[in-house]
DNA sequence: AGCACGCCGACT
DNA sequence: GTCGGCGTGCTC
């Protein structure tokens, strides 16, 4: 057990214990809640309490805990209504910045701020004092009587270091009679201090790997804005293998250096996480940073976030909710993957965690560093108009050269009926096996088969809740939807005509395609990875290390492999339907896929060994293919950018898409007529719908969308405010305003 | 978000 | 006669 520090804060006070203190608006101060209220409520409190200041509150009945906020005060409610502030937390105010975050979010994503808040109050467990634990302390003189046993008790607590009784018992080798005899006799007593280890500080002394020129001139224009102070925004784009990740350890490493209170932000996709990317920190400072993500035990959370609140944790790395934490003294923030989709928040409050970034280091004057090897096009468009600075990294370390791409035409080399992999790829993956290297098919499809039929009647299983089919799961013997989690037994009678043995799969997921592989090669080692066939991330650690250490032969996988992990036997991907991406139509769908095709293909050839990459499409003159074979990154975003300038789309325009969801269709389809009937007309604004939207139904619930376009000039929350907050929907009728919609389903 | 209040249908 | 459905409104 390590020694723990006293609370940095002064205990919980209740405020009516407080000195009568000067009385400014009144003895009020206003409280934003984690409630879905875009305004602050008053309590009365007889001190001033600046705002950001942590306060537990009585809300309706149900005890709050709430945050003193400047603005957003309603109409004053009447003094007799006003209930006390019931007291204020151990814990220090929330930064102007974040305050200033909250509502920055709330105004840009048409949410209330009390929902955004919620966001950064995220770990009810962390606002309460930390459970603490008797520990054992030095307190008085040595005994009459001492006995060697004793002796030894006093010596392991000669460092000062409280501990548990068991354990300084069993670190003396004694048992714990003997340290209880010293307590009651005064020489040692028992102390309730935090069960909480502290944080671990990163070194930021130790020196890092020698950085190339292009990396040690990309980390110099970084350092001098750090010195310089202030806010910029980096745009470090390299390709796989180029160090970037070094750059920004670098930067971390600075801003550690320069301050020992500093705090930095590390944003990563949730499934980039990696034990690889951890173990690579740890290398760099010596220990591993604070993580926040979705998969923490309870007790790890609450740790966290009482770290960050208290400014005790140094580096926290994290999936996109940890830009809402609580730093105090937030110095760096870095979003690696910056174009990756899955920084958009799909529920509750719609916000983008790389644009909320870039936006809380300007409210907190800091550097950010956006990283890619394939910056999205907004990042591209902000760094040319000189919003963003570029940072370019070109060279791959060491030997490691790009692989050479393939493309294989499905229409006319395609594999026979039933088979899924062309020739040509059969061909690559057995010279690799001959070679000893490893192959790994990409195909970005759960389960055994997306679609079940009869072959006597023809009917399909569907989802009862949503639309769409339910994915054929042959591991588990299920049938399950990918939407609301809907599941069955994988019947053998057809649910319409009853005919035996006449369901039939129809195309490809990742676990058909590993029996295909057992098939053709039996004696390789095979290992099939997504997100439903690990338990856990022990279980991903587990098969990566087996990956690692040439355990596996072929490797068959959904996006999961894409991110995050790099194997150095690698030297033959293929991309099972190159053209998967591409079907959705929505305005990234290019460049999504075209991102996604090139960090799978970057797996390949890491090493010392040249890679090849083979893409199945049955589309081989899309932009996306040719953009792949040719390697001429820039020339396929250009003809992006310029499409999409065309179209008036973002970056250059400005889109919002509106969802009308309920549980009855009547009511959904009357609430998009009200939208249609009311809609502005307004010069710059178009407005298209209201149409199905692509998952009519999703949780039982009937969904149409509307989509709104305005110039970039036109302040599109503005707009939207005016027009749908003085509609009155049909009951149980929801509207969702999703502000830069990236799923468009 | 919760919770109370209130107004209409099927039950001990 | 009451229990209970959820529509409406309020919470400082």
């Amino acid at each position: 057990m390590v020694a723990t520090t006293p609370s940095l804060f002064a205990p919980e006070t209740e405020v009516g214990d407080a000195p009568a203190a000067a009385r400014p608006d009144d003895g009020r101060v206003g409280v934003l809640l984690p409630l879905p209220f875009d305004q602050a409520f008053d309590y009365a409190s007889d001190r001033p309490l600046a705002p950001g200041t942590l306060v537990r509150v009585t809300f309706g009945r149900q005890p709050r805990v709430g945050v003193v906020w400047a603005g957003r005060r309603g109409t004053p409610p009447p003094a007799a209504k006003l209930k006390p502030v019931d007291a204020v937390l151990d814990l220090p105010p929330l930064s102007d910045e974040l305050c200033r975050l909250v509502e920055r979010t709330a105004d840009y994503t048409l949410s209330p701020a009390g929902a955004v808040l919620r966001m950064v109050l995220s770990c009810p467990a962390g606002l309460s004092p930390p459970p603490t634990r008797a520990h054992v302390v030095r307190a008085g003189p040595a005994p009459d009587r001492l006995t060697d046993a004793r002796r030894r008790v006093l010596d392991r607590l000669a460092d000062g270091l409280p501990r548990v009784p068991a354990d300084l018992a069993r670190e003396a080798g004694v048992s714990d009679g003997v340290v209880r005899g010293l307590v009651d006799a005064g020489t040692l007593a028992l102390e309730d201090l935090d069960r909480d280890p502290p944080l671990a500080r990163p070194d930021p002394a130790t020196p890092g790997p020698a950085l190339n020129p292009e990396q040690h001139d990309a980390f110099q224009a970084i350092a001098r804005r750090q010195t310089a102070g202030g806010f910029e925004a980096f745009l470090l784009e390299g390709v796989t293998g180029s160090g970037k990740t070094e750059v920004y350890f670098e930067a971390i490493a600075r801003a550690l250096a320069d301050d020992a209170d500093a705090q930095v932000a590390v944003l990563l996709p949730e499934i980039a996480l990696t034990l690889q990317w951890l173990d690579r920190f740890a290398r760099r400072f010596g220990c591993a940073p604070v993580q926040w993500h979705s998969g923490l035990t309870a007790a790890a959370r609450r740790q966290a976030w009482r770290g960050v609140a208290e400014g005790r944790a140094r580096v926290v790395v994290g999936a996109r909710s940890a830009l809402f934490l609580p730093y105090r003294r937030l110095k760096l923030i870095v979003v690696d993957e910056e174009h990756d989709p899955s920084f958009k928040q799909e529920d509750g409050v719609l916000y983008h965690a790389r644009d909320m970034a870039v936006m809380r280091a300007s409210l907190a004057q800091t550097p950010v560093i956006l990283a890619s090897a394939t910056p999205s096009l907004e990042s591209r468009v902000n760094a040319r108009q000189g919003r963003y600075t570029h940072l370019r990294l070109t060279e791959r370390h060491g030997a490691a050269v790009l692989p050479a791409v393939e493309t294989v035409d499905m229409r006319t080399d395609g594999p026979k009926p039933g088979r899924w992999l062309a020739p040509a790829l059969v061909a690559a993956i057995d010279g690799a096996l001959d070679r000893g290297e490893q192959s790994l098919l990409f195909l970005n499809r759960r389960g055994y088969a997306p679609l079940t039929l009869c072959r006597q009647c023809g009917a399909r299983y569907e989802c009862p809740n949503c639309t769409a089919w339910l994915v054929e799961h042959r591991y588990r013997g299920r049938l399950e939807c990918h939407h609301c989690g809907h599941s069955m037994p994988t019947p053998d009678r057809c649910f319409e005509c009853g005919a035996e043995g006449e369901l039939v799969a129809c195309g490809p997921g990742v676990e058909r395609l590993g029996d295909e592989v057992a098939e053709r090669w039996p004696g390789a080692r095979a290992v099939v990875l997504a997100s439903d066939t690990l338990t856990g991330p022990d279980d991903a650690a587990r098969v990566v290390a087996r990956i690692e250490a040439s355990q596996v032969d072929i490797v068959v996988g959904t996006q999961l492999i894409t991110k995050g992990y790099h194997f150095p036997a690698l030297t033959v991907v293929g991309v099972v339907d190159a053209d998967l991406g591409l079907k959705g139509g929505d305005l990234r769908a290019a460049e999504r896929t075209y991102q996604q095709l090139v960090q799978v293909a970057g797996r390949a050839g890491r090493a010392d060994r040249e890679g090849a990459v083979y893409l199945q499409t049955y589309d081989p003159a899309h932009p996306v293919t040719r953009a792949l074979i040719t390697g001429d990154k820039d020339r396929f975003m250009d003809l992006e950018e310029e499409a999409r300038a065309r179209a008036g789309m973002p970056p250059f325009g400005r889109l919002a898409g509106l969802v009308v969801e309920g549980p009855d269709l009547a009511g959904v389809v009357e609430a998009g007529r009200l939208l249609a009937r009311t809609a502005p007309r307004v010069e710059g604004a178009a407005i298209y719908g209201p149409v199905p939207a692509p998952l009519a139904r999703l949780r039982g619930r009937h969904r149409h969308r509307l989509l709104v376009q305005t110039g970039r000039d036109l302040s599109i929350q503005r707009l939207l405010r005016a027009w749908i907050e003085p509609l009155k929907l049909p009951p149980k009728v929801r509207l969702k305003v999703d502000i830069d919609p990236i799923s468009f389903l």
